[in-house]
DNA sequence: TTCGGGCTCATACTTTAGGGTGATTTTGGA
DNA sequence: TCCAAAATCACCCTAAAGTATGAGCCCGAA
């Protein structure tokens, strides 16, 4: 307990004792000079500039670190927030029902799902993702995810 | 140029001017108190604790500025940058070439087509696309493609 | 009311995807 | 060097997806 204390102000009790011994210094030299009474003019000169190089020196060590500058990207993950793009589906032509089935068929659900999700028949789901197909210029339900997404017509 | 010059130096040159003014204090204390001549230890001092003052400010002062912490918030909306989740494709012991099937199909590529593009036949990509299915616990190409895209393993 | 678009469903057919099994070759690391 | 995993390919079979065509129903706009 006591040496973490002395561990984590040794740089101010190290400035203490310098500075306690330089006021020592200082009443020697005065002591000593006093004698050769003529040399005030210098020797004040030298305790001045010594004092300010020490408060120079003292303020650079003392204070704190410079401030890294740290270039923080933050990405924000946009967030669960999804507007879809309307001008691209009614561009599509796609409808409310074709829509639906885009919208399943990216979460990976076979058509056979889909048609239990709707309650409509499997042959109809077929009917509507064939013309999202048509309608989307694509081939493959894959294609009409990936595309759909680019769009931003789903999720 | 004279004037840019003394623009640019303004500050140093104030300095020294303020410094040349203590010096003439300092002089003109020195003659004054040089009646009470009783006085050193006090003059001394004072004289000590003001430079180191001095000293002090001026360090504080002429201390390149703080740099200053650029908060930079970048938030990247979705940006195009996408940082593949290696964790996550260990964690589901996808290889290399797994990886890149599941890949070429969430562009939308059929396996035929996917074949192709590696220069393998059609059975090495079905094969690839087993294991993938397999170690990804999904029964779909479609949903292979979603989850991948959840756990970052693709774009 | 007529007409068109959207939604539904069906049948028939082709293509693609996926499952299961087995085999050979490459390759990276102990 | 030797092994395990990865990568490659083949065959067979089923399931699912996709194509093509036709048809009935409903609703809103012309």
């Amino acid at each position: 307990m006591a040496s973490n204390l002395l561990a984590k102000n040794k740089h101010t009790i190290l400035y203490a004792v310098a500075l306690a011994l330089l006021l020592f210094l200082l009443k020697w030299l005065e002591l000593k000079l006093i004698i050769v009474d003529n040399a005030y003019e210098i020797y004040m000169g030298a305790i001045a500039v010594f004092f300010t190089v020490l408060g120079i020196w003292l303020a650079l060590k003392l204070t704190k670190p410079k401030t890294v500058v740290v270039e923080k990207q933050v990405y924000v993950n946009n967030g669960p927030k999804f507007i879809i793009n309307q001008t691209e589906v009614e561009k599509l032509g796609l409808s409310k029902r074709e829509l639906d089935v885009l919208q399943l068929m990216a979460e990976g659900l076979s058509n056979q799902e889909i048609s239990e999700r709707l309650f409509v028949s499997l042959n109809t789901i077929k009917t509507h993702s064939a013309k999202v197909f048509e309608k989307m210029e694509v081939k493959r339900r894959t294609q009409a995810v990936e595309m759909g997404k680019r769009l931003s017509i789903i999720p």
